[in-house]
DNA sequence: TAATTTTGCAGACCGACGGTCGGTATCCAA
DNA sequence: TTGGATACCGACCGTCGGTCTGCAAAATTA
């Protein structure tokens, strides 16, 4: 069981790779199966093989696109020691990322449309919502019984700060504003 | 100009009035326009003939939903004099409304998919975020060129944990958030 | 090595859907 | 009265997501 894999697994990315970019260009309905397919010079049988169907194929990309983040926002905080400055470092990092079109259309806009407000938060308690969770837990700076809330109200905030900076491409104010919204969230007062 | 433009208001509300309850149950990519013409006893002549597609129709529903809510939210307010707390009070109305569905799936999760996000947020600027915008500048309690951004961030926040609130049904602990929420963005210091 | 099963993939086919278009009836305005 | 605009009808079309049968090659078993 290995050569049939190693072709199966290739496959797979191939086509998590161009439905990335075609999901990130066009949307979740701009984008047709039929594109990818042709872009691939695959069949609907290959696709259909390895994905259940056109938003399983989604919820693959999505979770891709989440992994790759994650592995380059653990990279960008690897040698920081302080949690408060790791936070900081962290949620910058993920707002620079959210430069990329792919982040923002496929993660920020489409996701919780496409698989619905439940499986978005499941998969996302496993990446940048858990992420942000275990780094609010590190500061200390919050009860054990509120990291969970302020998580949610703290990356909805990110995110939406991650679009302005976007549209606006002032990505240097971004800096002074999320320090801001770190210390007015997490003053225990 | 009379009795025709009266009939097509009739048929235009009544498109909407079917559309936006076919929308929140099913999202939009699971409602179809089929399903909508055949409640109404329409045909397809007429819907196209009011509405450009079903993107328009979606925003029409979306630009009655959000006026409806508006209206509530103002009643809600209209006596109270003190801005913060209307603002307070604003607030967890308009929390209180999603729990309804119609503006969970509608506004909350279809909403930036479908029209993309600039088209959206012109629309919000309308609605519920001018609406924030308006009652945080009345507090005089930011400066006024952070207004903006804050709202920004303030609405997101406040939409997130309307969802959390509705999963939950815990609508008797968001006041307490909010009140929390809005002390720590609004001090200014 | 031979037989059998499983896996990866092909592509014809289908129903549903969003959207178009030519046509008709009714109302209003000149 | 008549010309044009408005509201609406419904047949038709292309596209899209999804299914199904089939097949060759690799893996497994005998």
């Amino acid at each position: 069981m290995n050569l049939k894999a190693r072709r199966g697994a290739a496959t797979r990315d191939q086509l998590i790779a161009i439905a990335t970019r075609l999901f990130a260009e066009h949307g979740y309905e701009g984008a047709s199966i039929e594109a990818v397919l042709q872009e691939s010079g695959l069949s609907k049988g290959a696709l259909y093989h390895h994905y259940a169907g056109k938003d399983a194929l989604f919820e693959a990309v999505l979770e891709s696109v989440e992994a790759d983040a994650g592995a380059k926002i653990a990279e960008a905080v690897r040698e920081i020691d302080d949690p408060a400055e790791a936070l900081r470092t962290g949620v910058l990092t993920w707002i620079r990322l959210a430069g990329d079109p792919v982040i923002r259309r496929i993660v920020l806009i489409d996701a919780p449309s496409v698989l619905g407000w439940e499986r978005w938060r499941a998969l996302e308690e496993r990446h940048a919502f858990g992420m942000l969770k275990a780094a609010l837990h590190a500061t200390g700076a919050l009860p054990e019984d509120q990291v969970d809330l302020h998580a949610h109200v703290l990356l909805a905030g990110i995110n939406e700060i991650a679009l302005l900076v976007a549209r606006s491409g002032d990505g240097g104010n971004a800096e002074a504003v999320v320090g801001e919204l770190l210390r007015r969230l997490l003053r225990t007062g």
